[in-house]
DNA sequence: CGCAGCCTTGACAAATGTCAACAAACGTGG
DNA sequence: CCACGTTTGTTGACATTTGTCAAGGCTGCG
Protein backbone atom coordinates (compact mmCIF):
# COMPACT_ATOMS: atom_id res chain seq x y z
CA UNK A 1 0.00 0.00 0.00
CA UNK A 2 1.01 3.54 -0.38
CA UNK A 3 3.46 4.63 2.10
CA UNK A 4 1.63 8.04 2.56
CA UNK A 5 -0.94 6.65 4.79
CA UNK A 6 1.20 5.02 7.17
CA UNK A 7 1.96 8.61 9.50
CA UNK A 8 -2.06 8.69 10.07
CA UNK A 9 -2.51 5.14 10.83
CA UNK A 10 0.49 4.86 12.92
CA UNK A 11 -1.24 7.57 15.07
CA UNK A 12 -4.23 5.57 15.88
CA UNK A 13 -4.17 4.77 19.55
CA UNK A 14 -4.46 0.92 17.88
CA UNK A 15 -0.88 1.36 16.13
CA UNK A 16 0.80 3.74 18.36
CA UNK A 17 3.08 1.98 20.43
CA UNK A 18 4.00 -1.40 18.99
CA UNK A 19 7.46 -1.98 17.42
CA UNK A 20 8.08 -0.02 14.53
CA UNK A 21 9.26 -3.62 12.12
CA UNK A 22 6.14 -5.13 13.40
CA UNK A 23 4.18 -1.92 11.98
CA UNK A 24 5.92 -2.71 8.90
CA UNK A 25 4.97 -6.15 8.77
CA UNK A 26 1.24 -4.96 9.29
CA UNK A 27 1.62 -2.47 6.56
CA UNK A 28 3.40 -4.87 4.04
CA UNK A 29 0.31 -7.10 3.65
CA UNK A 30 -2.40 -4.63 3.81
CA UNK A 31 -3.84 -2.62 0.89
CA UNK A 32 -5.75 0.48 0.60
CA UNK A 33 -8.77 0.51 -1.70
CA UNK A 34 -11.25 3.50 -2.54
CA UNK A 35 -15.04 2.53 -2.58
CA UNK A 36 -17.64 4.72 -4.07
CA UNK A 37 -20.96 5.18 -1.80
CA UNK A 38 -23.33 2.25 -0.79
CA UNK A 39 -20.65 -0.58 -1.56
CA UNK A 40 -21.18 -3.51 0.81
CA UNK A 41 -17.80 -4.49 2.18
CA UNK A 42 -18.79 -7.21 4.42
CA UNK A 43 -21.24 -9.81 5.48
CA UNK A 44 -22.10 -11.10 8.65
CA UNK A 45 -21.49 -14.24 8.27
CA UNK A 46 -18.47 -14.82 6.58
CA UNK A 47 -14.87 -15.57 8.26
CA UNK A 48 -13.13 -12.58 8.99
CA UNK A 49 -10.21 -12.16 6.72
CA UNK A 50 -9.57 -8.30 7.39
CA UNK A 51 -9.33 -6.12 10.44
CA UNK A 52 -10.18 -2.88 7.91
CA UNK A 53 -9.33 1.07 8.35
CA UNK A 54 -11.51 4.19 7.44
CA UNK A 55 -9.20 6.56 6.13
CA UNK A 56 -11.86 8.43 4.74
CA UNK A 57 -15.60 8.52 4.25
CA UNK A 58 -18.04 6.69 6.35
CA UNK A 59 -18.89 3.12 6.98
CA UNK A 60 -22.50 1.84 8.44
CA UNK A 61 -22.67 -1.53 10.48
CA UNK A 62 -25.60 -3.36 10.32
CA UNK A 63 -27.37 -6.20 10.84
CA UNK A 64 -29.73 -8.51 9.58
CA UNK A 65 -32.40 -11.18 10.28
CA UNK A 66 -35.31 -12.40 8.91
CA UNK A 67 -35.87 -9.68 6.94
CA UNK A 68 -35.31 -6.59 9.31
CA UNK A 69 -32.15 -5.35 9.37
CA UNK A 70 -31.00 -2.31 11.83
CA UNK A 71 -28.36 0.08 12.51
CA UNK A 72 -25.61 -1.04 14.82
CA UNK A 73 -23.24 1.99 14.49
CA UNK A 74 -21.27 3.99 12.28
CA UNK A 75 -17.40 3.90 11.34
CA UNK A 76 -15.85 7.47 10.69
CA UNK A 77 -12.61 8.19 10.11
CA UNK A 78 -10.01 7.36 11.33
CA UNK A 79 -10.67 4.17 13.24
CA UNK A 80 -10.93 0.57 12.62
CA UNK A 81 -13.81 -1.88 12.76
CA UNK A 82 -14.36 -5.49 13.09
CA UNK A 83 -11.47 -6.10 15.82
CA UNK A 84 -13.10 -8.38 18.32
CA UNK A 85 -13.98 -10.86 14.95
CA UNK A 86 -10.40 -10.73 13.64
CA UNK A 87 -8.70 -11.37 17.39
CA UNK A 88 -10.99 -14.40 17.97
CA UNK A 89 -10.49 -15.50 14.39
CA UNK A 90 -14.58 -15.71 14.27
CA UNK A 91 -17.21 -14.99 12.04
CA UNK A 92 -18.28 -11.22 11.66
CA UNK A 93 -21.46 -10.61 13.42
CA UNK A 94 -22.02 -7.88 11.24
CA UNK A 95 -22.21 -6.28 7.81
CA UNK A 96 -20.55 -3.08 6.83
CA UNK A 97 -21.08 -0.73 3.66
CA UNK A 98 -19.44 2.53 2.81
CA UNK A 99 -22.06 5.53 3.56
CA UNK A 100 -20.15 7.71 1.22
CA UNK A 101 -16.89 7.88 -1.09
CA UNK A 102 -14.64 6.28 1.28
CA UNK A 103 -10.77 4.58 1.14
CA UNK A 104 -10.29 1.73 3.43
CA UNK A 105 -7.12 -0.04 4.56
CA UNK A 106 -7.52 -4.00 5.11
CA UNK A 107 -4.86 -5.41 6.97
CA UNK A 108 -5.02 -9.52 6.75
CA UNK A 109 -6.60 -11.14 10.15
CA UNK A 110 -3.67 -14.03 10.51
CA UNK A 111 -1.09 -10.94 10.28
CA UNK A 112 -3.08 -8.79 13.19
CA UNK A 113 -2.45 -11.98 15.01
CA UNK A 114 0.57 -12.65 14.06
CA UNK A 115 1.81 -9.42 15.24
CA UNK A 116 -0.70 -9.62 18.48
CA UNK A 117 0.91 -12.63 19.35
CA UNK A 118 4.67 -10.92 19.54
CA UNK A 119 4.06 -7.31 20.27
CA UNK A 120 3.35 -6.80 23.55
CA UNK A 121 2.13 -3.16 23.21
CA UNK A 122 -0.20 -3.87 20.37
CA UNK A 123 -1.51 -6.43 22.48
CA UNK A 124 -1.96 -3.91 24.90
CA UNK A 125 -3.69 -1.51 22.69
CA UNK A 126 -5.39 -3.86 21.67
CA UNK A 127 -6.89 -4.38 24.91
CA UNK A 128 -7.28 -1.07 25.87
CA UNK A 129 -9.41 -0.27 22.28
CA UNK A 130 -11.80 -3.39 22.61
CA UNK A 131 -12.66 -2.11 26.65
CA UNK A 132 -13.41 0.79 25.10
CA UNK A 133 -15.75 -0.51 22.86
CA UNK A 134 -17.57 -2.75 25.17
CA UNK A 135 -18.58 -0.17 27.12
CA UNK A 136 -20.01 2.28 24.56
CA UNK A 137 -21.77 -1.01 23.37
CA UNK A 138 -22.92 -1.62 26.90
CA UNK A 139 -23.97 2.18 26.87
CA UNK A 140 -25.96 1.60 23.62
CA UNK A 141 -27.74 -1.21 25.28
CA UNK A 142 -28.85 1.12 28.56
CA UNK A 143 -30.21 3.51 26.27
CA UNK A 144 -32.27 0.90 24.61
CA UNK A 145 -33.64 -1.05 27.43
CA UNK A 146 -33.66 2.22 29.94
CA UNK A 147 -35.22 4.86 27.14
CA UNK A 148 -38.72 5.02 24.98
CA UNK A 149 -37.63 6.48 21.38
CA UNK A 150 -38.86 9.69 22.21
CA UNK A 151 -36.26 9.84 25.14
CA UNK A 152 -33.12 8.24 22.72
CA UNK A 153 -34.02 11.11 20.60
CA UNK A 154 -33.98 13.91 23.06
CA UNK A 155 -30.02 12.36 24.31
CA UNK A 156 -28.72 11.61 20.77
CA UNK A 157 -29.87 15.53 19.75
CA UNK A 158 -27.96 16.56 22.80
CA UNK A 159 -24.91 14.37 22.40
CA UNK A 160 -24.83 15.53 18.51
CA UNK A 161 -25.10 18.85 19.62
CA UNK A 162 -22.14 18.44 21.39
CA UNK A 163 -20.08 16.45 18.85
CA UNK A 164 -21.00 19.77 16.64
CA UNK A 165 -19.71 22.36 19.35
CA UNK A 166 -22.46 23.01 21.35
CA UNK A 167 -24.39 25.68 19.70
CA UNK A 168 -27.86 25.96 19.70
CA UNK A 169 -27.92 25.15 15.92
CA UNK A 170 -26.11 21.82 14.21
CA UNK A 171 -26.92 19.73 11.62
CA UNK A 172 -27.18 15.75 11.68
CA UNK A 173 -24.59 13.88 10.65
CA UNK A 174 -26.54 11.07 8.61
CA UNK A 175 -29.93 10.89 7.09
CA UNK A 176 -32.60 10.96 9.29
CA UNK A 177 -33.93 7.20 7.54
CA UNK A 178 -30.56 5.75 9.05
CA UNK A 179 -30.79 7.84 12.23
CA UNK A 180 -34.03 6.42 12.75
CA UNK A 181 -32.73 2.34 12.48
CA UNK A 182 -29.46 3.50 14.51
CA UNK A 183 -32.39 4.58 17.63
CA UNK A 184 -34.52 1.92 16.93
CA UNK A 185 -36.90 2.78 15.43
CA UNK A 186 -39.15 3.74 11.87
CA UNK A 187 -38.61 6.56 9.98
CA UNK A 188 -42.49 7.44 10.44
CA UNK A 189 -42.02 7.50 14.24
CA UNK A 190 -38.47 9.34 14.07
CA UNK A 191 -40.60 11.62 12.13
CA UNK A 192 -43.57 12.02 14.71
CA UNK A 193 -40.38 11.71 17.74
CA UNK A 194 -38.70 15.09 16.28
CA UNK A 195 -42.86 17.10 16.25
CA UNK A 196 -43.11 15.05 19.78
CA UNK A 197 -39.87 17.49 20.95
CA UNK A 198 -41.98 20.51 20.18
CA UNK A 199 -43.01 21.51 23.32
CA UNK A 200 -39.20 21.29 24.49
CA UNK A 201 -37.86 23.99 22.22
CA UNK A 202 -36.66 21.32 19.48
CA UNK A 203 -37.06 23.01 15.73
CA UNK A 204 -36.01 20.83 12.21
CA UNK A 205 -35.90 22.39 9.88
CA UNK A 206 -34.44 19.43 7.17
CA UNK A 207 -31.14 18.26 8.11
CA UNK A 208 -30.73 21.36 10.42
CA UNK A 209 -31.68 21.08 14.65
CA UNK A 210 -32.12 24.23 16.36
CA UNK A 211 -32.61 23.65 20.36
CA UNK A 212 -34.24 26.94 21.44
CA UNK A 213 -34.44 26.05 24.96
CA UNK A 214 -31.72 24.05 26.40
CA UNK A 215 -32.97 23.57 29.79
CA UNK A 216 -36.33 22.35 28.90
CA UNK A 217 -34.61 19.63 26.58
CA UNK A 218 -32.10 18.91 29.11
CA UNK A 219 -34.72 18.48 31.60
CA UNK A 220 -36.91 16.32 29.73
CA UNK A 221 -33.95 14.08 28.39
CA UNK A 222 -32.16 13.78 31.64
CA UNK A 223 -28.77 13.02 29.75
CA UNK A 224 -26.35 10.94 31.95
CA UNK A 225 -23.07 10.37 31.45
CA UNK A 226 -23.01 6.35 32.20
CA UNK A 227 -25.04 6.46 28.34
CA UNK A 228 -24.34 9.01 27.15
CA UNK A 229 -20.93 9.87 27.50
CA UNK A 230 -18.56 8.37 24.66
CA UNK A 231 -15.03 9.10 25.73
CA UNK A 232 -14.69 7.49 28.99
CA UNK B 1 -7.04 -15.29 50.40
CA UNK B 2 -7.56 -18.58 51.50
CA UNK B 3 -5.27 -20.68 49.16
CA UNK B 4 -7.86 -23.66 48.17
CA UNK B 5 -9.39 -21.23 46.06
CA UNK B 6 -6.24 -21.09 43.62
CA UNK B 7 -6.42 -23.64 41.45
CA UNK B 8 -9.99 -22.93 39.90
CA UNK B 9 -8.95 -19.45 39.64
CA UNK B 10 -5.65 -20.52 37.78
CA UNK B 11 -7.73 -22.64 35.65
CA UNK B 12 -9.38 -19.36 34.26
CA UNK B 13 -8.63 -18.76 30.97
CA UNK B 14 -7.84 -15.23 31.95
CA UNK B 15 -5.21 -16.46 34.30
CA UNK B 16 -4.18 -19.99 32.92
CA UNK B 17 -1.26 -18.60 30.91
CA UNK B 18 0.41 -16.08 33.18
CA UNK B 19 3.68 -16.26 34.91
CA UNK B 20 3.45 -17.94 38.13
CA UNK B 21 4.87 -15.04 40.27
CA UNK B 22 2.07 -13.05 38.65
CA UNK B 23 -0.60 -15.11 39.39
CA UNK B 24 0.73 -14.51 43.25
CA UNK B 25 1.17 -10.83 42.96
CA UNK B 26 -2.75 -10.93 42.08
CA UNK B 27 -3.43 -13.41 44.60
CA UNK B 28 -1.61 -11.95 47.57
CA UNK B 29 -3.73 -8.53 47.00
CA UNK B 30 -6.77 -10.66 46.49
CA UNK B 31 -9.32 -11.75 49.22
CA UNK B 32 -12.48 -14.13 49.46
CA UNK B 33 -15.87 -12.77 50.65
CA UNK B 34 -19.22 -14.49 51.48
CA UNK B 35 -22.29 -12.72 50.69
CA UNK B 36 -25.72 -13.66 50.94
CA UNK B 37 -28.49 -13.37 48.90
CA UNK B 38 -29.44 -10.30 47.16
CA UNK B 39 -26.43 -8.13 48.73
CA UNK B 40 -25.69 -5.11 46.46
CA UNK B 41 -21.81 -5.37 45.37
CA UNK B 42 -21.35 -2.57 42.91
CA UNK B 43 -23.25 0.43 42.02
CA UNK B 44 -23.10 2.13 38.70
CA UNK B 45 -20.54 5.39 38.35
CA UNK B 46 -18.46 3.78 41.42
CA UNK B 47 -14.81 3.98 40.81
CA UNK B 48 -13.51 0.23 39.66
CA UNK B 49 -11.76 -0.18 42.44
CA UNK B 50 -11.82 -4.12 42.12
CA UNK B 51 -12.21 -6.87 39.32
CA UNK B 52 -14.50 -9.46 40.84
CA UNK B 53 -14.44 -13.21 40.44
CA UNK B 54 -17.54 -15.24 41.23
CA UNK B 55 -16.49 -18.46 42.44
CA UNK B 56 -19.85 -19.78 44.19
CA UNK B 57 -23.70 -18.58 43.59
CA UNK B 58 -24.53 -16.04 40.92
CA UNK B 59 -24.41 -12.34 40.29
CA UNK B 60 -26.69 -9.84 38.63
CA UNK B 61 -25.78 -6.82 36.38
CA UNK B 62 -28.36 -4.18 35.85
CA UNK B 63 -28.26 -0.75 35.10
CA UNK B 64 -31.07 2.11 36.10
CA UNK B 65 -31.79 5.30 34.68
CA UNK B 66 -34.28 7.78 35.62
CA UNK B 67 -36.12 5.67 38.00
CA UNK B 68 -36.34 2.50 35.51
CA UNK B 69 -33.92 -0.40 35.75
CA UNK B 70 -32.68 -3.37 33.81
CA UNK B 71 -31.04 -6.47 34.01
CA UNK B 72 -28.40 -6.79 31.63
CA UNK B 73 -26.39 -9.86 32.38
CA UNK B 74 -25.65 -13.07 34.98
CA UNK B 75 -22.78 -13.71 36.02
CA UNK B 76 -22.25 -17.52 37.30
CA UNK B 77 -19.27 -19.53 38.41
CA UNK B 78 -16.32 -19.55 37.63
CA UNK B 79 -15.68 -16.04 35.76
CA UNK B 80 -15.16 -12.19 36.08
CA UNK B 81 -17.21 -9.44 35.98
CA UNK B 82 -16.53 -5.99 35.07
CA UNK B 83 -13.11 -6.17 33.36
CA UNK B 84 -13.55 -3.53 31.09
CA UNK B 85 -14.15 -1.03 33.57
CA UNK B 86 -11.02 -2.27 35.22
CA UNK B 87 -8.70 -1.82 32.22
CA UNK B 88 -9.87 1.34 31.33
CA UNK B 89 -9.80 2.65 35.61
CA UNK B 90 -13.09 3.82 34.23
CA UNK B 91 -16.33 3.91 36.56
CA UNK B 92 -18.56 0.95 36.69
CA UNK B 93 -21.36 1.30 34.08
CA UNK B 94 -23.63 -1.47 35.81
CA UNK B 95 -24.60 -2.35 39.23
CA UNK B 96 -24.61 -5.69 40.63
CA UNK B 97 -25.97 -7.78 43.15
CA UNK B 98 -26.07 -10.97 44.51
CA UNK B 99 -28.86 -13.13 43.37
CA UNK B 100 -28.25 -15.94 45.84
CA UNK B 101 -25.60 -16.79 48.33
CA UNK B 102 -22.56 -16.53 46.87
CA UNK B 103 -18.37 -16.42 47.09
CA UNK B 104 -16.82 -13.85 44.98
CA UNK B 105 -12.77 -12.81 44.85
CA UNK B 106 -12.04 -9.39 44.77
CA UNK B 107 -8.71 -8.07 43.08
CA UNK B 108 -7.59 -4.71 43.40
CA UNK B 109 -8.29 -3.25 39.47
CA UNK B 110 -4.34 -1.41 40.16
CA UNK B 111 -3.11 -5.03 40.80
CA UNK B 112 -4.42 -6.06 37.32
CA UNK B 113 -3.71 -3.13 35.71
CA UNK B 114 0.24 -3.15 36.81
CA UNK B 115 0.51 -6.93 35.57
CA UNK B 116 -1.02 -6.39 32.79
CA UNK B 117 1.59 -4.01 31.96
CA UNK B 118 4.22 -6.73 32.41
CA UNK B 119 2.86 -10.23 31.88
CA UNK B 120 2.17 -10.67 27.50
CA UNK B 121 0.40 -13.49 28.37
CA UNK B 122 -2.12 -12.34 30.98
CA UNK B 123 -2.69 -9.10 28.48
CA UNK B 124 -3.46 -11.56 25.44
CA UNK B 125 -5.89 -13.52 28.06
CA UNK B 126 -7.46 -10.16 28.40
CA UNK B 127 -7.91 -9.22 24.65
CA UNK B 128 -9.59 -13.17 24.20
CA UNK B 129 -12.25 -12.44 27.19
CA UNK B 130 -12.53 -8.89 26.25
CA UNK B 131 -13.59 -10.30 22.44
CA UNK B 132 -15.61 -12.73 23.55
CA UNK B 133 -17.73 -10.30 25.43
CA UNK B 134 -18.19 -7.84 23.37
CA UNK B 135 -18.89 -10.30 20.62
CA UNK B 136 -21.39 -11.38 23.23
CA UNK B 137 -23.16 -7.86 24.05
CA UNK B 138 -23.25 -6.88 20.13
CA UNK B 139 -25.48 -10.65 20.02
CA UNK B 140 -27.62 -9.24 22.98
CA UNK B 141 -28.27 -5.49 20.84
CA UNK B 142 -29.04 -7.58 17.33
CA UNK B 143 -31.45 -9.48 19.70
CA UNK B 144 -33.26 -6.58 21.28
CA UNK B 145 -33.41 -4.24 18.24
CA UNK B 146 -34.07 -7.46 15.29
CA UNK B 147 -36.80 -9.13 17.07
CA UNK B 148 -40.28 -8.52 19.19
CA UNK B 149 -40.54 -9.96 22.68
CA UNK B 150 -42.18 -12.94 21.89
CA UNK B 151 -39.29 -13.93 19.41
CA UNK B 152 -36.34 -13.03 22.02
CA UNK B 153 -38.82 -15.21 24.54
CA UNK B 154 -38.72 -18.66 22.13
CA UNK B 155 -35.20 -17.99 21.35
CA UNK B 156 -34.02 -17.93 25.16
CA UNK B 157 -36.24 -20.79 25.24
CA UNK B 158 -34.33 -22.87 22.52
CA UNK B 159 -30.98 -21.37 24.18
CA UNK B 160 -31.71 -22.66 27.65
CA UNK B 161 -33.00 -25.78 26.75
CA UNK B 162 -29.62 -26.33 24.38
CA UNK B 163 -27.78 -25.06 27.80
CA UNK B 164 -30.01 -27.53 29.80
CA UNK B 165 -29.28 -30.54 27.90
CA UNK B 166 -31.09 -30.44 24.51
CA UNK B 167 -34.34 -32.61 26.24
CA UNK B 168 -37.86 -31.46 25.75
CA UNK B 169 -38.15 -30.75 29.59
CA UNK B 170 -35.86 -27.97 31.54
CA UNK B 171 -35.84 -25.37 34.18
CA UNK B 172 -35.81 -21.95 33.93
CA UNK B 173 -32.10 -20.73 35.31
CA UNK B 174 -33.93 -17.65 37.21
CA UNK B 175 -37.23 -16.25 38.04
CA UNK B 176 -39.15 -14.63 35.44
CA UNK B 177 -39.48 -11.49 37.05
CA UNK B 178 -36.12 -11.19 35.98
CA UNK B 179 -35.84 -13.00 33.27
CA UNK B 180 -38.94 -10.11 31.80
CA UNK B 181 -35.69 -7.52 32.87
CA UNK B 182 -33.47 -9.41 31.08
CA UNK B 183 -35.79 -9.69 27.51
CA UNK B 184 -36.42 -6.44 27.97
CA UNK B 185 -40.07 -6.69 28.71
CA UNK B 186 -42.36 -6.46 31.88
CA UNK B 187 -43.17 -9.40 33.98
CA UNK B 188 -46.80 -9.20 32.69
CA UNK B 189 -46.01 -8.80 28.96
CA UNK B 190 -43.64 -12.28 29.87
CA UNK B 191 -46.53 -14.09 31.26
CA UNK B 192 -48.61 -12.73 28.30
CA UNK B 193 -46.05 -14.30 25.72
CA UNK B 194 -45.89 -17.47 26.97
CA UNK B 195 -49.40 -17.85 26.75
CA UNK B 196 -48.26 -16.92 23.06
CA UNK B 197 -46.02 -19.72 22.16
CA UNK B 198 -48.74 -21.76 23.33
CA UNK B 199 -49.53 -22.54 19.76
CA UNK B 200 -46.09 -23.42 19.12
CA UNK B 201 -46.43 -26.16 21.82
CA UNK B 202 -44.48 -24.46 24.61
CA UNK B 203 -46.13 -25.81 28.17
CA UNK B 204 -45.18 -24.17 31.41
CA UNK B 205 -45.28 -25.28 34.48
CA UNK B 206 -43.62 -22.85 37.31
CA UNK B 207 -40.06 -22.70 36.38
CA UNK B 208 -40.70 -26.03 34.03
CA UNK B 209 -40.57 -25.95 30.63
CA UNK B 210 -42.01 -28.11 28.05
CA UNK B 211 -41.42 -28.16 24.11
CA UNK B 212 -44.44 -30.26 22.57
CA UNK B 213 -43.17 -29.18 19.28
CA UNK B 214 -40.05 -28.71 18.65
CA UNK B 215 -39.68 -28.11 15.10
CA UNK B 216 -42.99 -25.66 15.15
CA UNK B 217 -41.21 -23.62 18.07
CA UNK B 218 -37.85 -23.38 15.88
CA UNK B 219 -39.41 -22.18 12.69
CA UNK B 220 -41.12 -19.39 14.95
CA UNK B 221 -38.34 -18.67 16.37
CA UNK B 222 -35.65 -18.68 13.59
CA UNK B 223 -32.43 -18.86 16.12
CA UNK B 224 -29.10 -17.75 14.52
CA UNK B 225 -25.95 -18.75 15.10
CA UNK B 226 -24.52 -14.73 14.91
CA UNK B 227 -27.20 -14.20 17.53
CA UNK B 228 -28.01 -17.03 19.61
CA UNK B 229 -24.67 -19.09 19.70
CA UNK B 230 -22.58 -17.52 22.92
CA UNK B 231 -19.68 -19.77 22.02
CA UNK B 232 -18.14 -18.04 19.11
C1' DC C 1 -37.73 17.32 -17.30
C1' DG C 2 -38.79 13.27 -15.03
C1' DC C 3 -37.70 9.63 -12.08
C1' DA C 4 -36.26 7.71 -7.72
C1' DG C 5 -35.66 7.99 -3.08
C1' DC C 6 -36.54 10.39 1.20
C1' DC C 7 -39.50 12.61 4.38
C1' DT C 8 -43.86 13.54 6.18
C1' DT C 9 -48.66 12.78 7.35
C1' DG C 10 -52.98 10.35 8.26
C1' DA C 11 -55.51 6.34 9.48
C1' DC C 12 -55.16 2.26 11.45
C1' DA C 13 -53.20 -2.05 13.67
C1' DA C 14 -50.17 -4.40 16.62
C1' DA C 15 -47.09 -4.58 20.42
C1' DT C 16 -46.05 -3.30 24.82
C1' DG C 17 -46.72 -0.98 29.21
C1' DT C 18 -49.64 0.35 33.30
C1' DC C 19 -52.74 -0.31 36.94
C1' DA C 20 -55.43 -3.09 39.84
C1' DA C 21 -56.80 -7.33 41.80
C1' DC C 22 -55.96 -11.76 43.36
C1' DA C 23 -53.88 -16.32 43.79
C1' DA C 24 -49.81 -18.94 44.53
C1' DA C 25 -45.20 -19.50 46.28
C1' DC C 26 -41.78 -18.26 49.47
C1' DG C 27 -39.47 -17.04 53.64
C1' DT C 28 -39.35 -15.79 58.43
C1' DG C 29 -40.21 -15.94 63.12
C1' DG C 30 -42.59 -18.04 66.48
C1' DC D 1 -44.05 -27.23 61.62
C1' DC D 2 -47.22 -23.72 61.14
C1' DA D 3 -48.99 -18.97 60.55
C1' DC D 4 -48.24 -14.89 58.74
C1' DG D 5 -46.73 -11.42 55.76
C1' DT D 6 -44.20 -10.43 51.65
C1' DT D 7 -43.06 -11.23 47.09
C1' DT D 8 -43.99 -13.22 42.68
C1' DG D 9 -46.85 -14.61 38.99
C1' DT D 10 -51.11 -14.23 36.55
C1' DT D 11 -55.11 -12.04 34.57
C1' DG D 12 -58.25 -8.37 32.97
C1' DA D 13 -59.10 -3.80 31.39
C1' DC D 14 -57.15 -0.12 29.52
C1' DA D 15 -53.56 3.42 27.91
C1' DT D 16 -49.54 4.35 25.48
C1' DT D 17 -46.10 3.46 22.34
C1' DT D 18 -44.63 1.85 18.23
C1' DG D 19 -45.22 -0.14 13.74
C1' DT D 20 -47.63 -0.63 9.13
C1' DC D 21 -49.67 0.85 5.02
C1' DA D 22 -50.82 4.22 1.78
C1' DA D 23 -50.49 8.63 -0.21
C1' DG D 24 -48.35 12.81 -1.48
C1' DG D 25 -44.77 16.42 -1.52
C1' DC D 26 -40.11 17.53 -1.88
C1' DT D 27 -35.42 17.14 -3.47
C1' DG D 28 -31.52 15.76 -6.02
C1' DC D 29 -29.63 13.89 -9.92
C1' DG D 30 -29.17 12.01 -14.46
Amino acid sequence: MPQSAYPEIRKLDLFAAMAEDHFQTLMRGAYVQNFPAHIDLIAEGEPSDFLHIVLSGSVDLFAQWNGRDTSMATVRPISTFILAATIREAPYLMSARTLEKSRIVLIPSQDVRAVFDIDANFARAIVTELAQRYRAVIKTQKDLKLRTSLERLANYILRQQKRAGGGPTFGLEFEKRRLASVLGMTPENLSRAFKGLDPYGVVVDGTRITIGSQTDLERFAKPNPLIDDFTT
